[in-house]
DNA sequence: CCGTTTCCTTGATATATGTTAAAGCCTTCA
DNA sequence: TGAAGGCTTTAACATATATCAAGGAAACGG
């Protein structure tokens, strides 16, 4: 699950919003103390409670970052997408991780200690900018999120999910077709409610000819409509 | 409602977490931008959507984030306390503030220009490591914020928060009091339920004796029973 | 001190969302 | 090809929480 480094992933990590903009040089340091990981599809990084030593960096594949409920109920928080690192804010506060991670499909990870991001963040004001930026945005949507829960009802919160979800064709074009990059099961629970209860809004767009749901694949015959769609 | 710099103000600001460890030099130059505000109880600080040059820096008073709903209702995101700053974030992503931020108490604050903050930033690779651990913070608040609306219940949510509010005397006492610093009303929206709601929460757990209610005062005879308290 | 406003409580009722259970439908993999 | 297991849907029912409406209590300004 972890090997020795490699010049390509160098490339690599300099295409990353993190680390673009740095020097070689500083590349190639934090390639020095990075380490591989890969996971598979249901495979656990850490779990909630567990030490932070550093932080880890997508690379391919998907991460699912989720709370538990002492009953056992789950509760994603974030979903993250190659390039997104995780785990930096855990990191800096000496604590120990607040969510588990878990990877929804096989994946492949930069896991950068802490010591080497210190040390660097020391030598590279660049960096720390981009650290800041990074966290900045993370707040944000989170934040956007904490408003979602509590000002809108369910059916807001998917067509919300739905509306950022569509491809950003540029074009003007009003119709659309949306492939669910999660399962509904995941996706109930990042927008905080059950799977029945999506699978119910589901139905009752398709019944008002809002979308058509084919599988993992959901037709948006007017995205406008969608957008204003109100109760 | 803004005035000239203050040496007063530059002991002030060593003081504040944020800054804390800079050089006097370091002090003096962010003063040197800074502009003293005051506010009123009630009044707004600024609006979601505004444009945000700076942060803010509390120094007395009390200030609530919050985000309303195009239906009016309104959401408390965070209460923010002496020596807190807010508005970083948004001020990193040259975005519009996602917030309004209201006084709730007659306040004094410093707003800082977001240019000063570059610059002394680009100096200053300790500061970064500040903002850094404050923005970590924030998240990590936020992501406990989360979880607790979406895997606890209302009446654990406001057990929570009353034993965050514990003052924290150290000693092993048991039974002790609370003074609530900001309006029931005001809980309610932070805790993300209405004010009846939170009303009768409290009524039903001082009808099992876990507290007694005098206005914003608030006893607790037994303050493990109230943590292990179950449904 | 008194009127006024804001905050807080209470009760009746409504509704969104969760729960449980069962069955259907896709994968997949042996 | 068929059995196994994971996803997804559907239905009946349960419940937490919101809404509406009204009355009390506390703070507040004169």
């Amino acid at each position: 699950m972890s090997q020795k480094s490699n010049p390509d992933h160098e490339t690599l990590l300099a295409t990353v919003p993190l680390f673009n903009g740095l020097s070689a040089a500083e590349i190639a340091r934090i390639m020095q103390g990075a380490r591989e990981v890969r996971a598979g599809k249901g495979e656990i990084l850490f779990n909630k409670g567990d030490d932070c030593n550093g932080l880890h960096l997508l690379i391919t594949g998907q991460i699912k970052l989720a709370v538990i409920s002492p009953q056992g109920h789950e509760k994603v928080v974030e979903i993250i997408r190659p390039q997104q690192t995780f785990g930096e804010a855990v990191m800096f506060m000496e604590r120990p991780y607040v969510v588990s991670a878990q990877a929804l499909a096989d994946s492949f990870l930069l896991f950068i200690p802490k010591l080497i991001v210190f040390d660097e963040l020391a030598r590279d004001p660049m960096l720390a900018r981009r650290m800041i930026a990074g966290l900045s945005m993370r707040l944000h949507r989170l934040v956007s999120d904490v408003e979602d829960y509590s000002l809108h009802s369910g059916k807001k919160r998917l067509i919300g999910y739905l509306l950022r979800e569509l491809p950003d064709t540029g074009n003007g074009t009003n119709a659309c077709t949306i492939r669910l990059s999660i399962s509904k099961n995941t996706i109930a629970s990042r927008l905080n409610m059950t799977q029945e209860h999506l699978s119910r809004i589901l139905h009752e767009l398709a019944a008002n000819g809002l979308i058509a749901v084919h599988g993992r694949e959901i037709d948006v015959p007017d995205i406008r409509r969608l957008r204003q769609y109100e109760d």
